[in-house]
DNA sequence: TACCAAAGTGGTAGTGACTAACATTTCTGG
DNA sequence: CCAGAAATGTTAGTCACTACCACTTTGGTA
């Protein structure tokens, strides 16, 4: 169950998020300081830190890697690696896209524009490639199969990688799921 | 012909750019400030943003970029595209460890273990990506043949990362080209 | 040789992200 | 209802990084 205290701290961070992002994209993200964030969302910038480790973590933070990292276990054993990977990660976006649209283009957006946030966001697909690696091979996985596991998967979203940028770069009028697919195509074409 | 004061100002850089590493290695990169860099080679803080844009640029400046994706265009024309990146970041790779080894492996450990670093460096792999796209496909390319190319050096880079942690890891006793080449035979084994 | 423009360097003051420590208010569970 | 925990605010501080100005050294030129 959720008490007062839960849903109040929930309410507040996304309140947070959705005016920092908001006002970076209005005014620039390096334009705009914590502090500015922190008044439009009617709190002080302490709390704001409180809520978010760094001012990029306003715009990086989600919990898609677990999600993924489970959806890429449930698919059938009898795929190969690089399409039980790949096909996972399709299935997450059309998930994603399907629930959060306007929310994920903005802060896509924002990821590829502002070098500081596609930096992180980078390493939070390597994150994503680890928490991968863990749900295919356990915790603690023979070295050569963990080995071809992470090389698929670093592989794998090397690929979906650049998809993603295409269809921020359509203002998502694109078919992202399509994309992502035409470009796992062309990498493993044989 | 290299005057008097590019030669001041290489060697300038080279003494900051190996205390830094030097210190970062000893101290770790967050304990060490900038002013302790600066001091220990003998300059000013100034000096040293005069010669780097910004702390992680002590670590992670180097020139590979440019000659990566030449030596992606050298390849044969007769390879498949995955064969010819690929290929071209193995030989890369060989090249640039028997050129610098220690100072690579210094670099690059750092770049691993210290999350800002980390991010950095998956970012300017992107910016390989982007120079070999160019390399491949021209200044103005077809869009289509230019998301081909994205897709499979997004691929081949994603795969060659994972074998450039693990040589890290193993403090440089395994061999890079051999782990990449597997890195990429893993991720593209049909 | 004398000189001037350009490049390299240092100092100072400032901004903004982020942290630590402490006080205050607001909820939860008994 | 009350004691403890959680959330928030305030203040003072560190450090990366920038803008601006002054000083010194170097390279080509009259």
């Amino acid at each position: 169950m959720t008490s007062l205290r839960d849903r109040r701290r929930i309410e507040t961070r996304q309140a947070i998020q959705a005016h920092a992002i908001r006002l970076f994209l209005d005014r620039g993200y390096d334009a705009t300081t914590v502090t500015e964030v922190a008044e439009a969302a009617g709190v002080s910038a302490m709390t704001v830190y409180r809520h978010f480790a760094t001012k990029e973590d306003l715009v990086l933070y989600d919990d898609y890697d677990q999600v993924t990292a489970a959806t890429v276990a449930a698919r059938p054993e009898t795929e190969s690696l690089h399409q039980r990977i790949g096909l996972a990660l399709v299935e997450m976006a059309a998930t994603a896209i399907a629930a959060e649209k306007a929310m994920l283009l903005a802060r896509l957006s924002l990821m590829i524009s502002v070098p500081a946030l596609r930096a992180h966001h980078l390493d939070s697909q390597y994150a994503t490639q680890s928490a991968i690696v863990t749900a295919l091979c356990g915790p603690s996985p023979d070295p050569a199969e963990e080995f071809r596991v992470r090389a698929t998967a670093g592989a794998c979203l090397g690929a979906t990688h650049v998809a993603l940028v295409r269809w921020a770069e359509s203002d998502g009028h694109a078919d992202l799921p399509e994309l992502m697919r035409q470009a796992l195509g062309f990498a493993f074409a044989t």
